[in-house]
DNA sequence: AGTATGACAGTCA
DNA sequence: CTGACTGCCATAC
């Protein structure tokens, strides 16, 4: 079962790795991966992620900048609570400035 | 081995 | 712009 997730764990490594007021979309994630068409294995594994708290899984939206996972959470405004504890402004389950808040992986890491 | 699902993304009507 | 379908990949049953 969940012991040789593979593509989960390089999820949760990334996911872990978002630094605090950034954010990042599935295709990003997908991306860097190597597999930019499995965006949806992203969402599939930060729903298994989800139940680690190791995992700021509420820092991963879609590519639109919308928290399409919020109901994953509590079904309530957890996930928009716990961005704007980061300075991150949503607003109708949307982040604002989202382009700026955005965080690569394949553009940060690699600086590093 | 085949079918179904998934917190997406992109395209078409 | 909104709604619906397809694509693509990996996991679960």
């Amino acid at each position: 079962m969940m012991n040789e997730e593979g593509f989960f764990e390089k999820v949760y490594k990334i996911v872990k790795q978002i630094p605090y007021g950034k954010v990042t979309t599935y295709g990003i994630i997908a991306n860097y991966l190597g597999t930019p068409r499995s965006a949806r294995m992203v969402g599939w594994a930060l729903n298994a992620s989800r139940i680690d708290n190791t995992v700021p899984a509420h820092r991963v939206v879609n590519k639109n900048g919308i928290l399409t996972g919020k109901h994953h959470f509590n079904g309530t405004n957890l996930m928009k609570q716990l961005l704007e504890n980061e300075d991150i402004m949503v607003s109708n389950n949307q982040i604002i400035d989202f382009e700026n808040k955005i965080w690569n992986p394949l553009k940060e890491l690699r600086s590093q």
